[in-house]
DNA sequence: TCTCTAATACGAGAGTTTATCGCATTTTAC
DNA sequence: GTAAAATGCGATAAACTCTCGTATTAGAGA
């Protein structure tokens, strides 16, 4: 990081993007410095990801990159985020089916799996998040985000089980959605078979009633 | 990272320090070096940590610095694989008592305890985490210090329950020890009250019979 | 169509940080 | 005491990220 003076732009999201230029090239550009970023995480990982990688590849200048995101963080944070709200919906979708107590155990599964496949189809996620690890700002991205994962299972459980004290729920729902994210990652470490086999012993370790939490 | 042209000192372990100098002396200047390193994550965290910080606190010069280290990921490696291997131990020990299968449920909530307040008593162990997951090199190392506490707890329940074949006990374990390793770096972000409460549910989702095994 | 203004684009180079190299100093061996 | 090996040093090369003044382009109004 080098001196910082005055944000030419507008209102940066922390972390992430400058405030959407207004015409339609630059949100094309945007979108084409997202591109090639991804593209190079994913060719190069995320270690050997260079701001001039991008200039190179897209064919936008130092000072453009500068206009649409403020700093390096902001790239990686803005994939970050896309991927998230993609992971987000998983869990949305598959917490929706629950509608009685039992359907709890099938529901984190299906999360389980649907984490799984997510990350199976963009091998690039991995990357991306190796970066978000690396650094401080981008760290607390992806706490938000599994702050609003276990949200959701707290709102889902407590729907089929209002009795459940909350800060049980809330303890409860952060471990469990901290295991199922390190459970897929260690999966997405080894061979497919070897990962179905693995979540499917960990699918069994999660909880299949609410008696614990009572 | 600059250029590289010879290794001055002798043949370096990836990722480690360089050979150990024979002098006396130097081998202060050592230790100096990891102790100051050590203080300044604890103070500035694991990002803001320089190079120059370790010449200016500790004395010794750039040039003598990278005599001890390869680079900088040298440094933190050095550190990590110090406290793994205490990490280690520590597994080790809560295993050693394991001589019948219904041990290694109590076993692993030993193990389960000694890691939370291993990072309690080191605060700093959580900085130089994240700077190991920051680098490629250095997460290596952490995935090898993995396979060996998996290790660890395949030989544990081998020695009580011969018959488990050698695959799903290799899984099982990796997973095991990922999951206890996640649940503890979760539970060290919340204050000490909450965080026993967790890990006490946690530990209610670990295997308490070999069953899921045969 | 022309013109004016704001938005967008540009890239040399400033600022940081990591890592090296050749020479100076200290220790060890004899 | 002296030669050789080990260790110490810091200016500076190299590799980055990010900025700033200027050039170009888009779009609204005449």
């Amino acid at each position: 990081m080098a001196r910082r003076k005055a944000a030419p732009v507008a209102a940066p999201l922390p972390g992430l993007a400058r405030l959407a230029p207004t015409q339609q090239r630059s949100r094309e550009r945007f979108e084409r410095i997202l591109a090639c970023a991804t593209e190079i995480m994913a060719e190069k990982g995320s270690e050997a990801f260079r701001m001039s990688d991008i200039v190179e590849r897209s064919g936008v200048a130092f000072g453009s990159l500068y206009q649409y995101f403020p700093d390096k963080a902001a790239i990686i944070g803005t994939l970050a985020e896309r991927h998230n709200a993609v992971g987000r919906d998983c869990v949305r979708r598959d917490l929706a089916a629950v509608t009685a107590p039992r359907d709890l155990h099938p529901a984190l599964c299906r999360i389980v799996d649907s984490y799984y496949e997510m990350f199976m189809r963009e091998p690039v996620m991995r990357d991306i998040w190796q970066a978000t690890q690396a650094d401080r700002g981008l760290q607390k991205l992806d706490a938000d985000d599994m702050a609003v994962l276990s949200g959701l299972l707290s709102d889902a459980i407590r729907r089929v089980a209002p009795s459940v004290p909350s800060a049980t729920l809330a303890s409860f729902s952060a471990l469990t959605m901290t295991l199922i994210a390190a459970a897929v990652r260690h999966a997405i470490t080894l061979p497919p078979k070897k990962a179905r086999q693995v979540l499917a012993q960990f699918k069994t370790m999660l909880p299949d009633d609410l008696a614990g939490l009572a």
